[in-house]
DNA sequence: AGTCGCGCCTGGCGGC
DNA sequence: TGCCGCCAGGCGCGAC
């Protein structure tokens, strides 16, 4: 399930291969993901050199002169560079020819990603009003207790709306709540600021940590050479239910808040 | 305005 | 062994 730390892996793995190169064709075998792609997307990408790379949540963001393509992984995409004339697998449903003989291609079996071109004169309302990036000086302390004053939603839900702050789904809310010793139910407008302090510092933590170990891999995440990421290694709750909790020993409860999986210590979390 | 539930989609898995 | 139903969840959308 691609969050922050697999689309920032994704990034920094493409980016080697792509950055100042010239994508020479542009085929879109399947056009039917989770937004329709635009009938003009291969004619406005194909000549343009990638000037930049960069990611904005969970979008990344390949720049032109003219404009930028917009790529979400949603729950089960990953991107990948191959050499040209690989056999295309099932599920691979736009492909980047680059001018140095590689092939960027956009693979998802439950096609709830997206890929959009937007011109550089146009914005678009899924990135324009999203909330502060989690490892940016922006996302604080102060800013998450103030946003949360006056909202009943639980504080899981609350850290994964993207409007609030991007880039955190269902594992690494599940594991920063655990290491704030945070229940995930609690009511949002009514945790203290001191509390959402160490909350902001271990969703900073952990998705720091699973940078580094480039992601989660759980079924169909992979990274641009089609090798895994390793911080399922490093979970303490997701996907953990049952098993002792490795702080205290209780045995990890799974519920479900906001109609998701979650796991918890009860005796560690509050 | 905030909150909640629905639906999109495929593949893996448990149950019978 | 095979089939069926359920589940995974990011995220926009409509309803209240």
């Amino acid at each position: 399930m691609p969050e922050l730390p697999e689309v920032e892996t994704t990034l920094r793995g493409i980016k080697p291969y792509l950055l100042g190169k010239t994508v020479t064709a542009v085929m879109v075998h399947e056009p039917r993901l989770r937004w329709p792609v635009e009938a003009n997307l291969a004619q406005m990408v194909t000549g343009q050199t990638i000037s930049g790379l960069n990611r904005r949540g969970k979008y990344l963001l390949l720049e032109t002169s003219s404009g930028r393509l917009m790529i979400h992984l949603g729950m089960s995409g990953s991107l990948r560079v191959v050499k040209n004339g690989i056999a295309r697998r099932k599920h691979d449903h736009l492909e980047l020819v680059i001018s140095t003989g590689k092939v960027l291609r956009f693979h998802d079996p439950r096609r709830f990603g997206s890929v959009f071109w937007l011109p550089n004169t146009e914005g678009h309302e899924l990135i324009d009003n999203l909330g502060p990036e989690p490892l940016s000086k922006d996302f604080n302390a102060d800013y998450l207790f103030e946003a949360s004053r006056g909202r009943r939603i639980t504080v899981k839900n609350f850290v994964m709306n993207s409007k609030i702050v991007v880039g955190i789904g269902n594992i690494y809310a599940n594991e920063a709540l655990f290491m704030a010793a945070i229940l995930p139910s609690r009511v949002a407008g009514t945790i203290s600021r001191r509390r959402y302090g160490t909350l902001v510092e271990k969703i900073k933590l952990v998705l720091t940590n699973a940078i580094e170990s480039g992601g989660t891999t759980l079924r169909d995440f992979v990274r641009e050479d089609g090798s895994p990421g390793y911080f399922k290694l490093e979970l303490l709750v997701y996907g953990l239910a049952g098993e002792p909790c490795k702080r205290c020993g209780r045995i990890l409860t799974e519920s479900r808040v906001g109609n998701r999986s979650t796991v918890f210590c009860t005796r560690c979390q509050r």
